[in-house]
RNA sequence: GUGGUUGUAGUUCAGUUGGUUAGAACGCCUGAUUGUGGUUCAGGAGGUCGUGGGUUCGAGUCCCAUCUUCCACCCCA
C-alpha cells in the first residue's frame, strides 16, 4: 500500500516563496497607503456564525457559502423525519458556522456589536482571505484575499475623493500607469430608471447595463426585454448608449440637460462634480478618473458613488479593483442609519497585470544581501560573530549552516540571488583581510570587516 | 449549478490504426575545477503514464467512474 498522493482543494493555492515576495510587495504598498490616509487594520475570524452569513448575499451567495460541519456527532439532533426532508432542513441541524464569503458582512456585524465604543467616523482596512464554493477558473479560486478599506459614519465626499487619491497612490506605486478609474452613481441609474418609466426597476437595470462592454448593446437590451422592461422604456435609454467619449463635465453636462427635473438623478450628477472638485482641489492632476454612464456594478447595495478600475494595455481585461458608497451597511443588523463608503484591490487580478506587463521590480525579490561562506566545523563561531556584527547594522546576511563543497554553497547564493559572498577561510580569518565578492560583477577583492560595512552603507 | 476541456520525469511537452525496454528539452546530481557560482564539456539519477475499475493475448493509447486543470454560462474578486 503506497501512501496517499498530498493534494490540495480545488480553487486552493500553495504560495511559493517566488510568488509570496510579490505578492507582499503588492500587500505591502497597498496597507501602507491605507496606513498613510488614516486606515486602522482589523482582522475577524474565518469563521462566522451561519446567521451573520447567510440571506446577505442572495440565494446564489448562500449557495456559496461554505458551511463547516458541528464538531463532534454532527448527527446527534437529527432525527429521521429530518433526514428525509432534504439538505436545506438539515443543514441548520448539523451546521451553525461558516468561511467569510467577504469582508463587508463581517465588518458590518463588528460594527453593530461595537458601535457603542468606536468613534466615528471610523476608518478600517482589512486584509484576509475569504471563501467561495464557486466553480474555479482562471483568475477566479474558492480561496482568494480580499483588500478592503472602509469609512463609516461620514457622509461627506472627501471620502470618495480621497478613495480616487488612495487608488492613484497605489497603482502609481505598483508601477501600473496606464489605467481607468471609471466612475458612476446609482442616484443616477435609478433617475435613469425612473426617467424611462421603469421607477423600482434599478436593480435589474443595473445588472443588465453592467454587462454592456461585454456583451453589447443589443444582448443588454435582450436582457432587459426579457426582464420585463417596456420596449419604449428601452428605446429611450438611448441616450445613455450614444453618451459617447465626452469630457467629463461636458458628460456631466449632456446628462443634466436630459435628466433635468429628475430629483435622484441631478443628485448624483451634482455629487459627481462635487467629487471631481475635491480631486482638482487635492492636486490630483492625472487622476485617470473617467465619468461613464452605463458604469453599474452588479452589487446590490451600492446607494452613491460607484468605482472600478481597469488596467489598460493588459491581457487582464477584468476589474483591478472597485468600490461605493453604500447608505445602511449595518441594517440587516437592525442597526439603522450607518453609511460608508468603501473599496477594494483585487490582489490575484493585480499580480496578473503586473506580471503580464512584468512590472514587479528585481530589488524586491531577493531578500538576502550577503552570504557568508562556510568553510570548516572550527571557523564556524568566528564566521557567526561576523555575521552578527553585520546584522547589526541592517543587512540580511545568512551564514551557510555545513562546511559543505564551496562549489554548492556559491551555487546556492547564486540561485537565491544573493548579490554579495564573504568568504572567509583561516587565512582571511587570520589577517582579517576577508575575501568579499560581488556575485553580479564576478569580481572580488580583500577587504576588512569595517570595509564591508561602509560598503554597505554607501550601496544602501 | 449547466455544458465542454485537460492530466505522461521536478517543469514544459512528444508518444503513429492498441504491439518489444515510454522519449526530448530544460532543471537536478556527479566529475572536468579537493578555495569560487552564473558559460562550456562528459556522465548519472529520476515515470505504479492523475486515481480506481473494465474491454483485450496485450492499454500511455479504447470504455466507465472519480479527482484535477482550464474554458464558456450563472455570478463574481
Amino acid at each position: 500500500m503506497g501512501v496517499a498522493k498530498p493534494s490540495i482543494p480545488k480553487g486552493a493555492r500553495d504560495f511559493d516563496p517566488d510568488k509570496m515576495v510579490k505578492r507582499k510587495f503588492i500587500l505591502n504598498t497597498i496597507e501602507s497607503v491605507f496606513i498613510k490616509y488614516g486606515f486602522q487594520p482589523l482582522e475577524t475570524p474565518a469563521m462566522e456564525n451561519l446567521s451573520v452569513l447567510t440571506g446577505k448575499y442572495g440565494d446564489e451567495g448562500d449557495q456559496l457559502l461554505y458551511k463547516v460541519l458541528n464538531s463532534g456527532d454532527f448527527l446527534k439532533k437529527v432525527s429521521d423525519t429530518e433526514w428525509k426532508e432534504g439538505a436545506k432542513a438539515l443543514l441548520p441541524k448539523i451546521s451553525e458556522k461558516g468561511l467569510r464569503y467577504d469582508l463587508t458582512v463581517p465588518f458590518a456585524r463588528y460594527v453593530v456589536m461595537n458601535h457603542g465604543q468606536m468613534t466615528f467616523p471610523f476608518k478600517r482596512y482589512q486584509i484576509q482571505p475569504v471563501w467561495r464554493a464557486d466553480r474555479p477558473q482562471k483568475g477566479r479560486y474558492r480561496e482568494f484575499y480580499q483588500c478592503d478599506a472602509d469609512v463609516v459614519g461620514a457622509n461627506s465626499l472627501i471620502c470618495e475623493a480621497e478613495n480616487v487619491l488612495m487608488m492613484n497612490e497605489v497603482f502609481h506605486q505598483l508601477g501600473i500607469h496606464d489605467f481607468v478609474i471609471k466612475i458612476n452613481n446609482r442616484k443616477i441609474l435609478t433617475g435613469v430608471a425612473k426617467y424611462i418609466g421603469e421607477a423600482g426597476n434599478e436593480g435589474p437595470l443595473c445588472v443588465a447595463i453592467d454587462k454592456l462592454d461585454k456583451i453589447g448593446r443589443e444582448k443588454v437590451e435582450e436582457e432587459l426585454l426579457n426582464s420585463g422592461f417596456d420596449k419604449s422604456a428601452i428605446e429611450k435609454l438611448s441616450f445613455l448608449f450614444d453618451a459617447g467619449n465626452k469630457e467629463n463635465l461636458e458628460l456631466v453636462e449632456a446628462m443634466e440637460n436630459v435628466l433635468e427635473g429628475v430629483d435622484e438623478a441631478e443628485e448624483g450628477l451634482k455629487e459627481i462634480r462635487e467629487i471631481f472638485e475635491y480631486i482638482d482641489a487635492y492636486g490630483l492632476t492625472n487622476h485617470h478618473l473617467q465619468f461613464d454612464i452605463t458604469l453599474a456594478r452588479g452589487l446590490s447595495y451600492y446607494t452613491g458613488a460607484i468605482f472600478e478600475v481597469r488596467a489598460l494595455n493588459s491581457q487582464i481585461t477584468s476589474s483591478i479593483s472597485g468600490g461605493g458608497r453604500y447608505d445602511n451597511l449595518t441594517g440587516v443588523f437592525g442597526l439603522e442609519g450607518v453609511s460608508g463608503v468603501g473599496f477594494s484591490f483585487g490582489v490575484d487580478r493585480i499580480y496578473d497585470v503586473m506580471e503580464d506587463l512584468s512590472l514587479f521590480p528585481d530589488e524586491s525579490l531577493n531578500s538576502t544581501d550577503l552570504l557568508i561562506v562556510n568553510f570548516d566545523k572550527t571557523l564556524e563561531k568566528k564566521i557567526v560573530g561576523i555575521a552578527g556584527q553585520i546584522r547589526a547594522s541592517g543587512i540580511s546576511t545568512e551564514v551557510y549552516p555545513e562546511p559543505v563543497k564551496l562549489k554548492k554553497q556559491m551555487n546556492y547564493a547564486n540561485k537565491k540571488g544573493i548579490p554579495y559572498v564573504i568568504l572567509a577561510g583561516t587565512e582571511e580569518l587570520e589577517s582579517g583581510k576577508l575575501t568579499f565578492k560581488d556575485m553580479r560583477l564576478g569580481e572580488q577583492k580583500s577587504m576588512t570587516l569595517t570595509e564591508i560595512l561602509t560598503f554597505f552603507k554607501k550601496e544602501v
